[in-house]
RNA sequence: GCGGCGGUAGUCUAGCCUGGACUAGGACGCCGGCCUGCCAAGCCGGAGGUCCCGGGUUCAAAUCCCGGCCGCCGCACCA
């Protein structure tokens, strides 16, 4: 039995997901290497559907908002320096010098003195276990320096070794530093969404629990970009789903030991329990996507995580966890509100304008205060120097310049210089102001795929009667219908199956043929890879030209025309029952 | 990274303690043939094994010992 009364599944998945072919650990021939997975033929058409999905849900249904890009994974150290994970998507480790075992410094520290070294430095940490004396736990061996082992995987571009690239642990920069040129190329409106679905890695120092934790893996994520000051027109979908109930359970409850509660979209956002409409909107339609792959909204919940779990960037951060039967609960998505930290990071290593214009309905007129300098004078006076004078003055705020000509001095100290009052007044102007500079905000849902393909293949795993069934969601399922003649020695039979086969691979359909083994044996071979429905070309399909449909979660069959099999499977995948598309079979 | 347990055809497993007749046995699955008028039927034939890897002990190692890799569990880790 595993957590929650769910009967652990987990050896019976990862069997049947080797054996039928969905998943199973690389590099197996060579012993494996830990943290790494292959998706096999039936996982990759399980996958590309769900990654599919995903992009119905949150790019193609706000496609007149949202867009998909595609960039590098790999990066210029720069970029990562600029997001501040060269700095922090680390670990402070030390070596025994003796024995060569490593260990976590600021653990060691703390286990061995008890103390909180929260937030020190490497040189701190290094100095506290030399002056305390702290010892390797294994043999009193003496430790070496404090380093940090750095989460990202680091390697060369090109053949210099000073030219340092990463390969990217999270989608989002790739967004952020190609930001300017997407909204330029969507016409410069705000909000804008822009999604990614691609690989990353992370080089975990112990991976487990499967496809959960992988040192390579698949995410998709969606940074939407935002005017803060104009929180109105950020959402404007919002209204649809403000009656969408989601179950959640802030840091407050959490640490209270309060369960997850419903709430409204409406009401978590207006009660503050998220912080951003947006944020709130796309995990309402996260919740949606899982739902739509299997897992009850029961089953699932919006974790807030606390000030010192979250990452460096976030103001504010929910996990979207799903119960599973070994491990509890799993992070299927984080969803952050990411502030305008990425952006201004970017704005200030790169030195890009990464502001948005926002225009104003009217322009309006503002009053401004201008300085006005007589070159003149500061150029006989200042000589080869001018420039920079000159450079100085227009950089102050015209506040400050106007703050020393009213105060009586004689000169006015700026840029290390020293100007004469005379040579410098103050106007002030009327402008038109047209619309406003804005650092857009972040709010980012981002989903692992292969936990979400681990999700959704333990939430269809059935038994029934001694047999397996994977009862994958229509849309999702790999393989989308089978075909099959009665028996396998009846040429004829087998010519009428093999036309119907055809007609639906032609019509872009996913089917598998199959004519060996008893008809019993196919349809529990269908079963258990999920396939929705099969159809059975029998001696009265001779006659008559009807064949027989199976729903695999029913098992129960209706007759139909061959000439309807194509529309009736399409209506089938959206989720028509059975009983509407033919006449009762047996 | 630490500790415990484990690793034998595609899958599940017997054998390991007590080394040799193991040319590694079985079941399911898979492939071919026969049969079969709707839910893993039957019969015949077949393919499939680096016994996780490396080293050691021994006349002899799937079996004992050491190291490594991988997996599961617990601790730690998971910006």
């Amino acid at each position: 039995m595993g957590v929650f009364g769910l009967s652990d599944v987990y050896e019976k998945i990862s069997e049947l997901a080797r054996r039928r072919g969905f998943f199973w650990p690389s590099y197996e021939i060579y012993g494996g290497v830990a943290g790494f997975y292959d998706y096999g033929p039936y996982g990759v058409l399980l996958k590309n559907r769900i990654v599919e999905k995903w992009r119905d849900f949150f790019v193609r249904r706000h496609q007149d908002y949202v867009v998909e890009i595609e960039t590098p994974i790999v990066a210029p150290s720069i970029v990562f320096e600029a997001s501040g994970h060269v700095e922090h998507f680390t670990d402070p480790i030390v070596s025994c010098l003796k024995c060569g075992r490593r260990f976590r410094a600021d653990h060691l520290v703390e286990e061995a003195l008890g103390v909180s070294v929260e937030g020190l430095s490497l040189e701190d940490l290094g100095k506290i276990i030399r002056d305390n004396n702290v010892r390797c736990p294994f043999d009193g061996g003496e430790l070496g320096d404090v380093k940090v082992f750095n989460l990202l995987f680091k390697t060369q571009i090109g053949p210099y070794e000073g030219d340092v690239g990463y390969l990217r642990p999270e989608l989002a920069q790739g967004m952020f530093v190609a930001f300017k040129r997407v909204l330029e190329s969507m016409r410069s409106r705000l909000p804008i969404g822009i999604a990614q679905i691609g690989r990353v890695g992370r080089n975990e120092i112990s991976p487990r629990q499967a496809m959960v934790r992988l040192r390579e893996f698949t995410i998709m994520e969606m940074e939407y970009f935002i005017d803060a000051e104009d929180p109105q027109g950020n959402c404007p979908f919002f209204d649809e789903m403000a009656g969408k109930r989601l179950r959640i359970q802030s840091y407050t409850m959490r640490v209270k030991g309060g369960e997850p509660q419903w709430f409204t979209l409406e009401e978590a956002v207006e009660s503050k329990i998220i912080v951003d409409k947006c944020l709130g909107y796309w995990m309402a339609i996260g919740q949606e996507f899982m739902e739509s792959i299997g897992v009850p909204a029961e089953h699932m919940f919006f974790m807030e995580k606390g000030p010192h779990e979250r990452a460096h960037y976030s103001s504010q951060t929910f996990d979207q966890v799903v119960k599973v039967s070994r491990w509890g609960l799993i992070e299927v998505a984080g969803h952050s509100y990411r502030g305008s930290y990425d952006m201004m990071r970017h704005a200030a290593y790169s030195k890009a304008d990464l502001t948005v214009f926002k225009p104003y309905k009217e322009p309006i007129l503002v009053k401004k205060k201008r300085v006005i300098v007589d070159k003149s004078v500061i150029g006989r006076l200042f000589r080869d120097k001018a420039g920079e004078v000159l450079e100085a003055l227009q950089a102050a705020r015209p506040e400050d310049i106007e703050g020393y000509l009213t105060g009586g001095g004689h000169t006015i100290k700026v840029g290390g210089f020293e100007v004469p009052r005379d040579a410098v007044k103050i106007i002030e102007v009327e402008e038109k102001e047209w619309g406003r500079k804005i650092l857009p905000n972040v709010v980012e849902p981002s989903f692992g795929v292969d936990r979400v393909v681990y999700v959704a293949f333990e939430y269809a795993y059935r038994e029934r009667e001694g047999r397996v069934v994977l009862a994958f969601p229509r849309d999702i399922a790999p393989v989308q219908a089978a075909v099959f003649p009665l028996v396998e020695n009846d040429e004829s039979l087998i010519a009428e199956a093999r036309s119907l086969y055809k007609t639906l691979v032609r019509e872009g359909f996913q089917v598998i043929y199959d004519d060996t083994g008893s008809i019993g044996r196919r349809y529990a071979r269908a079963d258990e890879i999920g396939v929705p429905a099969a159809f059975t070309v029998d001696y009265q399909t001779l006659e008559d030209k009807t064949v027989t449909m199976r729903d695999r979660d029913t098992w129960r069959q209706v007759r139909l025309p061959a000439d309807n099999v194509v529309e009736a499977l399409r209506k089938f995948l959206k989720g028509e029952p059975l009983d509407s598309l033919g006449t009762p079979f047996k």
